[in-house]
DNA sequence: GTTTATTGATTGACCAGTCAAACAATGCCT
DNA sequence: AGGCATTGTTTGACTGGTCAATCAATAAAC
């Protein structure tokens, strides 16, 4: 019984790990199996097929995600300091490893062919723009709507440039253009 | 020689157009034949791998849209006009094409593996920052570095989301979304 | 008749997924 | 405690199919 939570658990982080590695989901069964140090069969025993195991892999991503952005949630009091916890999480040094970073790209691709990838992608998208409609709500009135919908490209926008010029944009300077943006926002409606 | 290009061009065409049917550049050089009407060998006889018939399909697409762009600023005045023609530009009929979207994103994807596809992207940043600097400057002074690079992710950021979800962003929400951002930015600044 | 364009046939590598068998653990009976 | 069955874990060997790339041969053009 812990065998079996401890190998797919093994299993999906080389799964992540390998994507990170190689840059594509253009990856064999077999290099994930050797970077777990397991044999190849018994990705299949555990996952059934290739795409159940990337499909595992991503949603402990966004698990993590949710957990990250949860966790900042509690300590925080006003609108505003929420608004910068969800900012940040999506930064959060868990998300913006570079192997992360792969998968999550690469995700999106497969979100064009599997119907369940798309529909994880829908529930992170949900998830994010009523996080961010409900803080900048008393903050924004009507406009929260639409603002949400910036901040929220923006930060894929960031995290995407990130995905191939980390340099350009280490994880503070990406925050600090979300923040500046959302001050931007603010400021306008006065 | 005259067929020579032509054949190129046709190739080309169904490589965008079979990257935007699958979703994915998980495509095989033979559909690629068999979508432009012609043999398989013929693909490798004119572009020698697969790998350079995705890149010049990428460079056919970033030519493309870099003419878009130049054609439009032309009948720009000022730098605020020729600022909305570069944000534009990214949204434009030719580029918001759900296949031209899917040979992005895999573009994207691409270039963590082929560093001649890095290159390319590169250039592409390159071109749209120092595009976007150079007409912000008169407007932004100092702030033009900064506000280029969140305009220029909230581009991106906004593309990706189009990608998955065409109803969501209509071109020209997408296009007010960019403009509201900037004037927020301008605003800002008094 | 020589060059250019095009193809059919083929090859060699790789890979997802299967299967039956080996191996380990767990409990159960006496 | 010691054997024995049952269940879960793991693997090696194999298969069927796919696909990039090659090449020699044919058709077309000039």
């Amino acid at each position: 019984m812990s065998a079996q939570i401890q190998r797919r658990r093994q299993l999906i982080d080389a799964t992540i790990s390998e994507i990170g590695h190689t840059g594509s989901l253009d990856v064999t069964v077999g290099k994930i199996a050797k970077r777990a140090g397991v044999s190849p069969a018994l990705a299949f025993h555990y996952f059934g097929d290739k795409d159940r195991l990337f499909l595992a892999a991503m949603r402990h991503i966004l698990t993590a995600y949710g957990l990250d952005v949860r966790a900042a949630l509690r300590g925080c009091s006003g609108p505003r300091e929420r608004l910068e916890s969800i900012i940040r999480g999506g930064f959060s040094e868990a998300n913006f490893r570079s192997d992360v970073i792969a998968a999550w790209l690469n995700f999106y691709v497969l979100a064009h062919r599997s119907s369940e990838a798309q529909r994880l992608l829908t529930v992170y998208h949900g998830r994010l723009h009523s996080n961010l409609v409900h803080n900048l709500r008393p903050l924004a009135g009507e406009a929260a709507d639409p603002i949400a919908r910036r901040i929220a490209a923006l930060i894929d926008g960031l995290y995407l440039r990130y995905a191939h010029f980390p340099s350009d944009e280490p994880e503070a300077s990406a925050s600090a253009h979300v923040m500046a943006a959302l001050d931007n926002e603010l400021k306008a409606l006065a």
